[in-house]
DNA sequence: TATTGTTATACTCTATAACTATA
DNA sequence: TATAGTTATAGAGTATAACAATA
């Protein structure tokens, strides 16, 4: 049976993960802001990194967007010189994405700012509670299909 | 110093807060569509239940949402019976905007959803992490002021 | 004048649909 | 005919600015 008086709405692991995601998201939006990147074109060089080249469409299905939204961020990063589109030989319809070392650089700065929004978001847990956070976030990550 | 391979963008608390709060929020706006309502909406309700009735500023003082958002929410759930306005006497500029029964039916609806919601997302957590998940996300989200 | 609420407008993000080039 | 990429268009969500009513 349930409880008379549940756990209200605003104490839910959803509501936080919700609240908790937005004001993160508007943080490192504005972290990235500073290197003239929006936080999915920071998405797109770190699954570059992590995983090589790959065609657009690949790319967008990893990351979950659409392909028309994928076009968009390619030229802007390619603006940038912080990826390159090459044309597969083998297939002259499919446009491989690669990030260039001027990419990792940028790349390299926004992880190091992230870190330090990591900091300062966990600044009031203890050594133990920041590490449980790391695991268990890992962990519901995996669980829900997302990369990491 | 900085170590040479720092954690990847992909493993910070950030990075993970933001994307699983993505996707937490648009699996929660699935399940509260179904009631009629937005996130916000929500979030409202939850606000009036928890403080009581208070003014449209103040209200979107608390939620950190424009003024004028808060007049689109107040209207929707308005509509739906949900909320009432009562303008105050003493100060007739001022509109206080007070739940109703139907709303506090709406937002257990909603709750309860909500408790469904957190039972799929942590399913593959044991109790006692899904413990320390509750404990810490309600840290990180009292030092980073949110509500809850 | 200052404050509360409201309306008008604009901007950001992202998706869907239409189109082009290649297979 | 099917697929990869691109362009055109549209919708959701929210903020800023202009305005109205009250203090």
């Amino acid at each position: 049976m349930d409880a008379v008086n549940p756990l209200p709405l605003t104490s839910t692991v959803a509501f936080r993960l919700g609240t908790l995601g937005s004001l993160v998201s508007a943080r490192f939006a504005e972290a990235v802001d500073a290197h003239g990147l929006k936080p999915k074109d920071v998405g797109l060089l770190a699954v570059l990194e992590a995983g090589g080249g790959a065609s657009q469409l690949e790319l967008a299905r990893t990351m979950r967007v659409a392909p028309s939204l994928l076009v968009t961020l390619a030229d802007r990063l390619e603006a940038l010189e912080a990826v390159q589109r090459v044309r597969d030989p083998q297939d002259r319809r499919r446009q491989n994405v690669v990030i260039t070392e001027h990419g990792r650089t940028l790349l390299a700065a926004c992880t190091a700012a992230t870190h330090e929004l990591d900091a300062e978001l966990t600044a009031d847990l203890g050594e133990r509670d920041r590490a449980a956070l790391r695991r268990v976030l890992a962990a519901l990550a995996v669980s829900n299909g997302l990369p990491g």
